[in-house]
DNA sequence: TTTAGCTCAATTTTT
DNA sequence: TTGAGCTAAA
């Protein structure tokens, strides 16, 4: 079955680690020089042939462990395969040099950038600003040049920006490129928004992956370097990667460019899911063209799903034109089949799946932390979040609001942050007036006036403006200069004692100075205390942060520790997410989007709001592209992949979507699973929900919902008073949509659809 | 300068 | 419906 076990032979004999390992893995652990694609369908062991590669280099070819880079998307996937690589080495107990670099994108990116500090446009350890922040600059940007907010989105000058870093497009290609008045002036916020950005020494997440592209490309020596120091590139999720990631890893691996083609991919295309977020699916698929002659792996044994599972999310993706066949097999059993329901509303939708969590909880030796529940989108989360709590089944939400990004954390952040660059003018514009100390937006606007004035001749910051309007009265009033000399005066302060303190001291300094816990005590309101209460945990958080960091040095190494501590901790808690937090063994009900699903796993999943419009979800229904419909299949493929056993496939057929009733159609992709695989459910939990009974999972005609009104036409029903009815016309739309009913008993009669619509079979 | 009330917009979000 | 952000009044 293997043909090309006949025609390869190992390089070294298998380590013990390789023979637990198919043939294809095995292939692709061996494959050590040259470019390598390895095709990892899900659940097919991906993770685990990375890792066994990676120690198979260390170990049986001697590759010094700090020449292994691995980059992955995700601190989580970073830290898992960090965690399985260091077990595998343990394992042989083999002395080896070094550590490889395992990272993200952007912490290989910031580490290298800081090592090369010299060499960027920086002059002091650079600031990361997230989406928020980086929104903020490009307004600021956009109010120096003068262009209005109201003709000219900034969020969508956002979007602009990065999409041109993500396709690592200078400011000047974008000029240049530019067709439309939009483009042009976007373009021009670009332009602006670079140079604010270095001058605040900060760097935004496309700019951390665009510095480094061009700190490689521009200069030969570094270049080198860095191709020497990294001869094993490993890339997973490659489906993901963008223009620029791209580039980036060309540039260290391209034999043209003088690199070793060392280079290995590990992708699925039918996974790419952030094509909206830069991902250039055509990385993966024109691979083989850009790298000729590498060897293309697929693996295709799954060792997750049931094979119903497996063969109905194969059933939808096969409807994907822009793929490589493959076909995914398993040696797993049968299993049930999968669960489909159609509710009332998403409260009985709810209901039905805390009850269904419930019973199986009862009936097998199930535990919470065996349940996901996945939505389209976070707005989702929330009747679920109300029934598990009344219910009292615990769950985690993963997703929503960061830790990090809650407001008392971000402000102290922003002190800490200022400490450490004062150039950074975003968090300095935070935190003046936060608790408030009469410094507002009048002031505020002064300020940022002479700011801009000033900025014309010279490279002068915003901190630079403030010590100054501390001492000349005359730029505000005498009143407020006194007040910015105090702010002044108390940032030079933790900036003097900075190098003194640990982080918690430093932390404790700042909230006793500040006062933040007195004026959240003040307020009194539930909303205060759970503030005050995210303040302390951020203390244990610091606390524990720097033990990790501080465990093996002496007294005056952690001196001298103390300010690339500080830096090293704003970093990661900007390129954190929240479900790098996500604890596997914890005992509770897991809630998320389908995004946030992809590379876990769990026995059984709820995959809900299964309704056309909502999942697969299109913003506008007349541009509704074959490409928005297939990232959505994949969305879709990705969701039913993550079950191992047990999949309920759900939707409702009233949904309140904004405030406004919304008639929902079934999903399209139903009707791209065989009914082989389905089955069809009967609930009825607590008397408020009525049953909705679905004949067929054809029975529902592909429509386009809202547009087209055709959908309802032909349904049967069953009215209380007038008996037994079919659907024959529908008009309107949304709230007004009506349906003229003809019933058996001969009335014809004209109803609004949100009055009746429980009563259809 | 602060704040109450209004308008407007609104997917997904690895970093 | 919810929230963020802005204008008008205290």
């Amino acid at each position: 079955m293997n043909d090309f076990a006949n025609t390869w032979a190992p390089p070294l004999q298998p380590t013990p680690l390789a023979a637990q390992l198919n043939d294809r893995q095995r292939e692709a652990v061996l494959h050590t020089e040259g470019p390598l694609i390895v095709l990892a369908g899900a659940g097919s062991g991906k993770t685990k042939m990375l890792t066994s590669r990676i120690a198979y280099l260390i170990e049986a070819m001697k590759v010094p462990a700090y020449q292994v880079l691995a980059v992955t998307f995700t601190n989580k996937a970073a830290a898992e395969m960090r965690e399985r690589v260091e077990k595998n080495l343990l394992a042989s107990g083999s002395g080896h040099l070094g550590q490889p670099e395992i990272g993200t994108f952007h912490s290989v990116c910031v580490r290298l950038l800081r090592r090369e500090l010299g060499r960027t446009p920086f002059t002091q350890p650079f600031t990361i600003y997230d989406d928020s922040d980086q929104l903020s600059l490009i307004k600021a940007a956009m109010s120096a040049l003068q262009i209005d907010d109201k003709s000219f989105n900034p969020k969508a000058v956002q979007g602009a920006i990065n999409r041109a870093k993500c396709d690592a497009v200078e400011p000047a290609e974008a000029r240049a490129a530019a067709t439309d008045v939009f483009a042009r002036q976007a373009a021009r916020v670009y332009e602006e928004y670079q140079k604010s950005l270095f001058a605040n020494q900060a760097l935004d997440f496309g700019e951390i992956i665009c510095m480094t592209y061009r700190l490689l490309r521009d200069h030969a020596d570094i270049r080198e370097k860095y191709q020497r120091r990294f001869r094993y590139i490993h890339v997973d999720e490659y489906q993901d990667t963008n223009r620029a990631q791209y580039l980036l890893l060309s540039i260290l691996a391209a034999k043209s460019l003088g690199g070793h083609e060392n280079i290995c991919v590990v992708g699925d295309e039918d996974q790419s899911i952030y094509k909206w977020r830069g991902a250039d699916i055509r990385n993966i698929l024109d691979f083989e063209r850009e790298y000729p002659g590498c060897h293309v792996v697929k693996l295709e044994q799954n060792y997750r799903s049931t094979k119903t599972i497996l063969a109905a999310a194969g059933s939808v993706i096969r409807n994907n034109l822009a793929r490589k066949e493959k076909t995914l097999w398993t040696e797993n059993e049968e299993g049930r089949k999968i669960i489909r329901a159609q509710l009332a509303d998403e409260r009985a939708e709810a209901e039905m799946v805390v009850a269904e969590i419930k019973q199986l909880l009862a009936g097998n030796d199930r535990s919470y932390s065996d349940f996901a529940i996945f939505y389209r989108t976070n707005a989702q989360s929330r009747q679920f979040e109300d029934v598990l709590r009344r219910e009292k089944v615990p769950y985690q939400v993963v997703g929503g609001l960061r830790f990090y990004d809650r407001k008392e954390i971000k402000d102290i952040l922003c002190y800490l942050k200022c400490i450490v660059n004062p150039s950074d003018s975003i968090s300095l514009k935070r935190i003046l007036n936060v608790p408030g100390r009469g410094i507002g937006k009048t002031t505020l606007e002064k300020l940022d006036q002479f700011y801009i004035d000033s900025n014309r001749t010279g490279s002068i910051t915003f901190w630079d403006v403030l010590q100054r309007a501390a001492l000349d009265p005359s730029l505000t009033s005498s009143g407020t200069a006194k007040k910015i000399s105090g702010f002044v005066q108390l940032l030079k302060k933790f900036m003097a004692d900075q190098p003194k303190l640990l982080l918690s001291e430093l932390y404790h300094e700042i909230l006793d100075e500040i006062g933040y816990v007195r004026v959240l005590r003040e307020e009194g309101t539930e909303e205060s205390s759970a503030r005050i209460e995210n303040l302390e945990e951020f203390d244990t958080i610091l606390q524990e942060f720097e033990e990790d960091h501080l465990e093996n040095l002496t007294e005056e190494q952690k001196g001298q520790k103390k300010l690339e501590l500080l830096s090293l901790f704003i970093e990661q808690s900007t390129l954190s997410s929240d479900i790098d937090q996500l604890e596997a063994s914890a005992s509770s009900v897991k809630l998320m989007t389908l995004h946030s699903s992809k590379g876990l796993e769990f026995p059984v999943v709820f995959l809900v709001g299964m309704e056309d419009g909502l999942f697969p979800s299109v913003r506008n229904w007349g541009e509704a592209t074959d490409e928005d419909i297939e990232e959505e299949r994949r969305l879709c493929y990705v969701g039913m992949t993550r079950s191992r056993e047990v999949l309920y496939l759900m939707g409702v057929v009233v949904r309140r979507i904004w405030g406004d009733v919304s008639y929902q159609e079934p999903s399209r992709f139903f009707q791209e699973i065989p009914e082989e695989y389905l089955e069809m459910r009967d609930f009825s939990y607590g008397n408020r929900v009525q049953e909705y009974r679905v004949g067929s999972s054809r029975q529902f005609g592909y429509s386009k919902p809202k547009a087209d009104l055709t959908g309802w036409v032909g349904r049967e029903m069953i009215h209380p008073e007038y008996g037994r009815g079919t659907v024959i016309a529908s008009e309107g739309g949304g709230t007004d949509q009506k349906v003229t009913i003809c019933f058996s008993r001969g009335s014809e009669k004209k109803f609004l659809l949100r009055y009746v619509a429980s009563f259809f079979s």
